[in-house]
DNA sequence: AATTAATATTTGTATGTACAAACATTATTT
DNA sequence: AAATAATGTTTGTACATACAAATATTAATT
């Protein structure tokens, strides 16, 4: 069971990758009770959080391009969950009765993703971890 | 140009993809004088390293599924720098001349990439985040 | 020796993401 | 007012990755 090192773990791009994959498949695991891939469940608290956002308000918040955003908003549209509007060159997204009605259960998937990981690392280096990735994120982009 | 904070980047899933993101764009522009991408290069480097390396094992290293290193394998053949013998239940990967070639330009695009993000973050910085990233990586992953 | 289980690899299919180019609309300059 | 630039969005296309099922082959058990 114990992972062996790789010659590649002293890498900052393979170790971020890695542990992205990780990361993503532990929160699918807990988005999964939603019926929702963690991308559109982020998606969806997004535009419930603030109905008739803009997809570049939207790839903003998520860190996404926007052709990112148009992809997901457009599958969403097709699953009933999200609705376009377009307002001359803009569009704005909202959310549908469907959606509003998983607000609950994405809360609760969020949070219990948030005990998974917390429990597994502990909450201060989890804490930690998340604020001096993120930083580094914002150096790195610029 | 300053990035503002999204509600998400406290969540260390969201972080996570976002720097993983970030930091195979790094990659890619690194590696992009190789003529390949950051995946393929280091798949190279890998087999290079180890002639008549087993996909298995290559998705050790890497860290990847069997399934990723057969596709990414598949590709490389196809541009002639990597070719698969079959033995018994195995497969054995071996590098060709053409990709042996490639070795000294692999070394400097990846030191280059050590020399970039180690500019951006301090070296400190970037190895102390590299190893608390895989050791997070390491329990995450069970 | 025959059956069953374990291991290694590949295939079918799907997902998330992005770049570059195209489109559409609004703002700015001349 | 016309021409140009800027902004927001979508489309065509491509890539990296994975899961689950299928295929081989080897090992273990009966």
């Amino acid at each position: 069971m114990e992972t062996k090192d790789t010659k590649y773990c002293t890498c900052l791009y393979h170790s971020a990758n890695a542990f992205a994959r990780v990361m993503t498949k532990m929160a699918d695991e807990a988005f999964a009770p939603t019926g929702l891939s963690t991308s559109y469940a982020f998606l969806l608290m997004t535009v419930n959080d603030s109905p008739g956002i803009q997809p570049k308000a939207i790839s903003c918040q998520m860190q996404l391009t926007p052709s990112t955003v148009t992809r997901l908003v457009e599958k969403m549209e097709y699953r009933g969950l999200l609705e376009r509007k377009s307002v001359g060159r803009a569009t704005q997204v909202f959310p549908t009765e469907k959606s509003e009605a998983l607000k609950p259960a994405l809360k609760r998937a969020w949070q219990s993703l948030y005990k998974q990981y917390t429990t597994i690392l502990g909450k201060e280096t989890a804490n930690q971890l998340t604020d001096d990735i993120y930083k580094a994120y914002v150096a790195i982009d610029n």
